[in-house]
DNA sequence: AGGTATTCACATGAAACTATTCTCTGAGTTAGG
DNA sequence: TAACTCAGAGAATAGTTTCATGTGAATACCTGT
């Protein structure tokens, strides 16, 4: 087929979606389902900054995709709104301190902020405390409440203390006109206990819980979106409840339910399917799961990506591996590339950290006489391995 | 047999080092008046 | 004299090494029966 006929054809079919934006993580719905009472709780707490009173710093805690961020967003935009009609000056703030290179260390998160307050600052070069000073006096500028939320703050912490948030809290007492009032968003339920009681008790002066949505509830969110995003009579009947029952015994996780459901329209879309089925649903959760993978482990740096290739060569032929073994083998890889080879030390980090991200599984189990290890397994299906061994290839230039 | 002490093979933590990227500063250089 | 160039000092950061300490339970080694 010609490309220009294929464009030409591409037009003339009509898309599965009406407005396919109602699916993608960014889009702010009107109405945020299930989450009246926090929304409340949220409100009250912070509509003191509409009067110029710093509002009690708040934390709020909810696993991955319980509507922790679009309820901040959401209750910033009219916050905003409300202070725009009145000539308050509100300023709102949010940003994501896992976002690499953006906020993801102190330096960077209050560059950001500074740039939030259209102020640029050099990536690097610049002691930090100049940076505070300069964010000091950006501030202070004029009589205002600014709220900042802090998305993903257990991450923050996980990689470079919670000396931060003390300075963070600190910011108060250097202001004479502005006052700055905290929102702390947490994945984790237990961030909190391991941080330095001042920071914990001048972080938390209110407390927040959302809770995981149920599969009723996920199913009715979904068919809500899907309204909005699809033509009717498009889902066929049973897809949106097994989109929910899944996401619901899976993780609660509604954002990466959405995800899925996006993802089964465009496969559909793709193989000129007029409506969307279980198939293309149980397709999207394999694309979805498989690309997170591809993604993860191609952004690694090389070193990180041999260790990868190393368990991928022996993890399929054993049920269970441990780190020596893999040591061995990624050092004879390592010989064969010509590449320095990394301590012991090291690989126990890496290895780690490719359990965090979901690609092995590793268990720290003692083999009593002979010592402790990681048992490590490898979680993935075939043809994903298969294709991961493929990309690893090209990318380490191995033959 | 039953109890305890060892011992293995790493895990985990902290600090320090290396290389890279970037800014700022001030001395030296250049071009124009 | 103003504008430009360029080296050197100082920062932030990612990735790593070095040194030090921790650890769970299978085995080795006792003890008293």
């Amino acid at each position: 087929m010609k490309i220009s006929t294929f464009f030409e054809n591409f037009l003339k079919k009509r898309s599965l979606f009406s407005n396919k934006a109602v699916l993608f993580p960014s889009y702010a719905p009107e109405e945020i389902k299930y989450r009246e009472e926090q929304l409340e709780q949220i409100a009250n707490i912070l509509a003191p900054a509409l009067r110029l009173e710093k509002p009690s710093n708040l934390f709020i805690y909810g696993k991955t995709g319980t509507g922790k961020t679009i309820s901040v967003k959401h209750i910033f935009r009219f916050l905003q709104e409300t202070a725009a009609k009145n000539n308050v000056n509100l300023l709102c703030m949010y940003v994501n301190c896992k976002l690499k290179r953006v906020a993801d260390t102190e330096y960077r998160l209050i560059a950001q902020l500074l740039r939030e307050c259209g102020k640029e600052v050099p990536v690097t070069g610049l002691p930090t405390d100049e940076l505070y000073n300069l964010f000091y006096t950006a501030l202070d500028e004029k009589r205002q409440v600014v709220l900042l939320a802090l998305d993903e703050i257990d991450q923050l912490a996980k990689k470079i203390g919670d000396e931060i948030f003390y300075n963070l809290t600190r910011i108060n007492a250097e202001l004479k006109q502005a006052q700055i009032g905290l929102i702390g968003i947490s994945n984790s339920l237990f961030f909190s206990d391991n941080l330095d009681p001042r920071v914990k008790s001048s972080l938390s002066e209110e407390e927040i819980i959302f809770p995981s949505y149920n599969a009723l509830q996920i199913q009715d969110i979904l068919r809500g979106r899907a309204a909005g995003a699809f033509r009717e009579q498009v889902i066929q009947p049973g897809v949106l409840e097994k989109g929910a029952a899944y996401a619901a015994q899976e993780h609660g996780d509604v954002r990466r339910a959405i995800d899925v459901l996006r993802i089964a329209g465009e496969i559909a879309e793709r193989e000129a399917s007029s409506i969307v089925e279980m198939h293309h649903l149980d397709k999207a959760e394999k694309k979805l799961e498989s690309d997170r993978v591809f993604a993860a482990a191609l952004q690694q740096p090389q070193q990180f990506q041999l260790v990868l290739y190393a368990i991928l060569l022996i993890a399929p032929k054993k049920k269970n591996v441990f780190t020596g073994e893999i040591y061995e083998i990624y050092q004879t890889l390592c010989h064969k590339k010509n590449l320095n080879v990394l301590t012991q030390r090291r690989l126990s980090d890496i290895l780690a950290e490719l359990d965090m991200l979901g690609i092995i599984t590793a268990k720290i189990i003692s083999k009593g006489r002979y010592g402790r290890t990681r048992e490590i397994s490898l979680s993935l299906a075939d043809t994903i391995i298969i294709t991961l061994r493929e990309l690893l290839e090209k990318a380490l230039h191995l033959e």
